[in-house]
DNA sequence: GAGATCTGAGCAATCGATTTCTGGATGAAC
DNA sequence: GTTCATCCAGAAATCGATTGCTCAGATCTC
């Protein structure tokens, strides 16, 4: 039998005789027949791999959103490339173009903020979504938390909890859910912020607050902008034998994985983090299915859990 | 100018003028043009891509392990596939065939103990590495850590801090790191061994202390045997009001994120998961690089680390 | 200056599956 | 009995880059 008549079975055509069809796939099964997908994949000019570029993998935010991601891609006959920029932007940049080689069916990214690899994605045929971050000058799907709400209403917590001199450890600048996050705790803010730019890393969140507390007013409180820089930030309060929350009270954005066995529990801020990613896997594939809408956004709401280390004062 | 040309100039061919290259150079420049990797992979029947197949991407295990193997492909020109089987054993199966079909370069595995996957990949001309779980009846290249040796140790550390009725939360029948951690508490133990079995997940662990703290005569310490089911026994612990380790002694196997801000902060077998991923990655471009050497076996140590979870009566 | 050698670019085959086109066999209709 | 529609399987083109082979033109040798 011809090679026609056995990729017409196995892409399930109906044009061809039981019998033979049978035949096929007992030949098939006895000689462990693969389809070489690469081939498949050339012949259609289209593949089933998703890519999924993401700034830190060490962050337990992203992996469960990717979880979110792949839940829908398997419904949806895709798998997941994940791609982890480690927050730099020449990793990125190779990453996109990897997935713009290699044709793949899709991008979902979390930039890291590299101009050049959004410029080279948009320009691209590709159906991209920009999920947790912005897409630098991007106008494609998005997915985002509802930052600048969060940060306000875990600095008005604070304020409602009696803490006077609230200080900010922020991310990057240029890095949409930083700046964001910033606006949000000066917008809430009665009296002059005190604003410490750190990475978004563990280390970065210690040094910022061993810099505040060794500045001449130390803060009674800090909002931290992301979960990493919370640790870091607790870690140096509990090695400094600072009363948490009797000296310095505090609140973090994005959850710490069991954040409540900590002592003392950090109050933060939690994002649906599984649902953005399946939201966005959902934009990807109406994105695919209608190449030519318009871009949507779709901001989903972020969530105060006050623990311990906002006890009112 | 032909194709051909191009791709020897691309190709960073010796037999290309200059001149050509450049003018071959500044039209590739101008027209954007980006080679199609899937033509490219058919003609040369092979891909630049490792699938890194792992059990659970929520476990910061696996996530400091694909950032090694990562940090080698890098190095190495391949990229890396993040495949998450969730310990589901057809999922495991779906992605090997996927794998195969897209005629991955290499298969990076940690088996959740799927017979069928595991004869797949073995059969198959692939070049694979198991990593952290040895495969089912595979004699296949393999990375692990000191498993049973590391149980012992953390039981011996247990009876010496005077601890006397010592029970063990198992992980699954059938999967190597659960039976070896199994085996070194037997060993190490004095005494009978007092065993609940369960599945390596928080939920699992929680449960596992809650029955042990409802049996007859309660344990007054435990050996858990993964970072996750460490978590849920603490939290049944602390729930319950149980004095750790006042009533009950606990050391948990694989590190925690933070283990240091958890109260009180538990003692536990750390891995060298980086060093891990990293030797599977370089084991891996050994076997491409020979196809037919013999399949080596690298055991690497595990370390414990006493914390409060554990101290001496 | 004739023949040998070398360089470099194009032609064409190739990877393996998909898909359009083609034609033989079968059956129905008149 | 002839014509025509239908069905199904095989032949062949195709996807786009790579690479062995070929050959024109340049360079070299004696």
């Amino acid at each position: 039998m011809s090679a026609a008549t056995v990729s017409r079975v196995l892409n399930g055509a109906q044009t061809v005789d039981p019998a033979m069809v049978a035949r096929v796939l007992t030949a098939v099964r006895e000689l462990g027949y693969r389809p070489n997908a690469v081939a498949r994949n050339l012949r259609r000019s289209r593949t089933s791999l998703w890519a999924v570029i993401i700034s830190d993998i060490g962050n337990p935010f992203f992996t469960s959103m990717v979880r979110g991601v792949e839940d829908v891609a398997q419904q949806e006959g895709y798998s997941v490339v994940l791609c982890n920029s480690d927050e730099d932007p020449a990793k990125e940049e190779t990453y996109v173009a990897a997935a713009l080689s290699e044709q793949m069916a899709g991008v979902i990214i979390s930039s890291s903020g590299s101009v050049k690899a959004a410029k080279t994605l948009v320009d691209s045929p590709v159906p991209v979504v920009a999920v947790d971050r912005e897409l630098p000058r991007g106008a494609v799907d998005t997915v985002v938390v509802d930052n600048e709400g969060g940060a306000r209403t875990a600095t008005e917590h604070l304020l409602a909890a009696g803490y006077r001199r609230i200080a900010c450890i922020a991310g990057p600048e240029g890095v949409s859910t930083a700046d964001l996050r910033l606006r949000g705790y000066t917008t809430a803010l009665r009296g002059d912020p005190v604003i410490v730019r750190a990475d978004f890393r563990e280390q970065g969140g210690y040094d910022a607050m061993a810099a505040l507390l060794s500045s001449p007013e130390p803060p009674d409180a800090v909002f931290v902008a992301n979960n990493l820089m919370t640790v870091g930030a607790l870690r140096c309060l509990t090695e400094r034998g600072v009363d948490v929350p009797g000296q310095v009270g505090l609140v973090g954005f994005d959850e710490i994985p069991w954040a409540d066995l900590v002592r003392p529990s950090p109050s933060t801020v939690t994002q649906p983090t599984y649902e953005l990613g399946r939201m966005a896997a959902r934009l990807l594939v109406d994105r695919i299915a209608t190449p030519a809408a318009k871009p949507a956004t779709i901001v989903l709401p972020a969530e105060l859990h006050a623990r311990q280390s906002s006890t009112p004062r």
